[in-house]
DNA sequence: TTGGAGTGTCAACAACACTGACATAAACTA
DNA sequence: TAGTTTATGTCAGTGTTGTTGACACTCCAA
């Protein structure tokens, strides 16, 4: 089923599509997203933290003033996975949880300054990474890079991450 | 630290170094990974399997034969992790646990009938993901998307890959 | 006023990782 | 041969992160 299926008579074009290809995909798929972790989580580790709670204070430090429903939404856990985290941030003056004025249902999250700091430390650390490798790549691997990682996506997903990268939309 | 090292005048040729970019693709990465797990995820759920015996199945069926250690070696876990998971898989016959003919201290693994075909019901899966986005971005993007990928694992982890890429190195 | 959305919390549970300790057999080495 | 190292397996305990299900409260909107 997956001989070069589409090929129009040999499909030397479509190489890239064999499943030895995508096979090799899936694989360093895997072991990037190790190396892409590994750097914060080694900085997590030595606290009481992990990388759910990097997750948390990233995307707040991105979307500040988010909402509890919002973060539910683009982080893809439960509420109460994501609670249990949030409360220990906020216990640790890391995230601070605001009533909103308009709706007083919600809760506006934001970092603090010792939030942001946090964020700063862990977001260097994987920041380093990415621009050695970026670097190493070149901006035409970076772009096919990314090409490939939307592609990827599920569709909502698609959503959450082009609305963080222009919030205009 | 990287202001324009090669840049003509002010740097236009390293905009793909920003933090902001840097960002996004991290960002890019993490919603990425998401979808990469979630059709296999959904599968496994109905068994009672997660994500470490899909990674367990595969890295077998990829290097069959493959010893305990060499497994704990690309997997990047512990014997005792990795034990628990290959207890249930070689209890309900998916994996073939085999004295090894020169040393004997070594088991060598394998998977059975069942094995390859679960393995083969995740991997099309998983690849039908993978195969569809590298068709929407293109063969260059896909090369990019390779060349980023490898450039941001561990050096360990860049041996582990090549040597599944091409076994005879 | 009623229904539903947004939020917080409790309890129970499962998957998957970890450390530490110990056991066994085989292989290597002095 | 005796002692050490290697490869593996296993037991016990723990921590993080995810899940369901249930319940309560506040507030918005029809």
């Amino acid at each position: 089923m997956d001989r070069r299926s589409s090929g129009s008579s040999s499909g030397e074009a479509l190489l890239f599509l064999t499943d030895e290809q995508l096979r090799q995909g899936i694989e360093a798929m895997f072991f990037a997203y190790r190396g892409f972790t590994a750097d914060p989580d080694r900085i997590l580790a030595d606290m009481a933290y992990g990388r759910a709670h990097h997750r948390a204070i990233h995307f707040i430090g991105r979307a500040p003033s988010t909402t509890v429903n919002n973060l539910l939404n683009i982080l893809g856990v439960t509420k109460q996975s994501l609670n249990r985290v949030l409360r220990t941030l906020i216990a640790d003056g890391l995230v601070e949880s605001n009533v909103g004025r308009i709706d007083k249902r919600e809760r506006h999250l934001t970092l603090t300054q010792a939030g942001r700091e946090l964020e700063q430390t862990l977001s260097d650390a994987q920041r380093a990474r990415m621009r050695a490798a970026y670097r190493e790549a070149g901006p035409d691997a970076v772009a096919g890079f990314r090409t490939v990682l939307e592609a990827m996506m599920d569709s909502e997903m698609r959503g959450s991450y082009s609305r963080l990268k222009d919030p205009t939309s």
